[in-house]
DNA sequence: GATGTATTGACAATCATTATCAATAAGACC
DNA sequence: GGTCTTATTGATAATGATTGTCAATACATC
């Protein structure tokens, strides 16, 4: 059984990360917690941001650039709507998707299916 | 004016991603290439690919593993079905996915609206 | 409080990609 | 064909994100 420790470092990640409106990356993230005067290492946030993805706190996507983005987020299945300006991001749930992938995947035969469905936009308040 | 030129390489760049079957990364086509007793040079496939991609000629999306990966497509917009063993992709045409994010995005707002869609799954002959 | 071990953090190592720059070769023109 | 201009190539260095290493540290339990 691996005996998971709780740490000052993983929840001062957690919070980091909650407090983000949008994706950041584990640079980022490292950077504003030493601004606030946090000693935390690279590596840790790194590994603390991959603990939080895979028990489903956080969701990560891949940008253009290369880099791994996280965000914190519901535990539901959902997908996001994201502002490319200031970065803000809208959750949203579309069981139409869902039922959409489905059914185009076992028209051609596919099972087990996942799907990344993200949405990029101008929001309002960037759009003036 | 910008007086592109028609090389070789280009040209075995093209053709190399038209044979692939699926997705694959600018490493893996270069080796390709190398074993098919080309001498073309890794950077070279590189800005190819980059130049096909904004040309239309190919799509690209970003792996979980960090790379990013390319294919040969038609020209109008869809999206893709993938195979996770083979590799296989089949190309999707889907209004409603279009008509679907245009109306999600503007109920919040949002415009000059993007979206990244793809499925992923087992095909048929690898279900087996 | 003492102990075993998961976890940390500084740094090295890795991997994909991009920049550099001298050498090459398309395409235009004679 | 030969010449010239310069886009393109390719070997290599440089960059940037991420992961591996490993001794030191600190959780959780006795």
């Amino acid at each position: 059984m691996t005996a998971k420790r709780n740490t000052w470092q993983k929840d001062a990640v957690r919070h980091a990360l909650a407090e983000s409106t949008g994706f950041v990356s584990a640079q980022d993230l490292h950077l504003v917690l030493r601004n606030h005067g946090s000693s935390i290492g690279l590596a840790t946030v790194y590994r603390a941001l991959a603990d939080l993805a895979q028990q489903g706190e956080a969701d990560s996507l891949q940008s253009t650039a290369g880099e791994t983005l996280f965000r914190a987020c519901g535990s539901s299945h959902h997908h996001h709507l994201i502002c490319t300006r200031c970065g803000t991001t809208v959750e949203i749930e579309a069981s139409e998707i869902e039922t959409w992938a489905n059914r185009v995947a076992s028209q051609h035969g596919f099972t087990s299916v996942n799907h990344t469905v993200e949405l990029f936009g101008i929001c309002g308040r960037c759009a003036d």
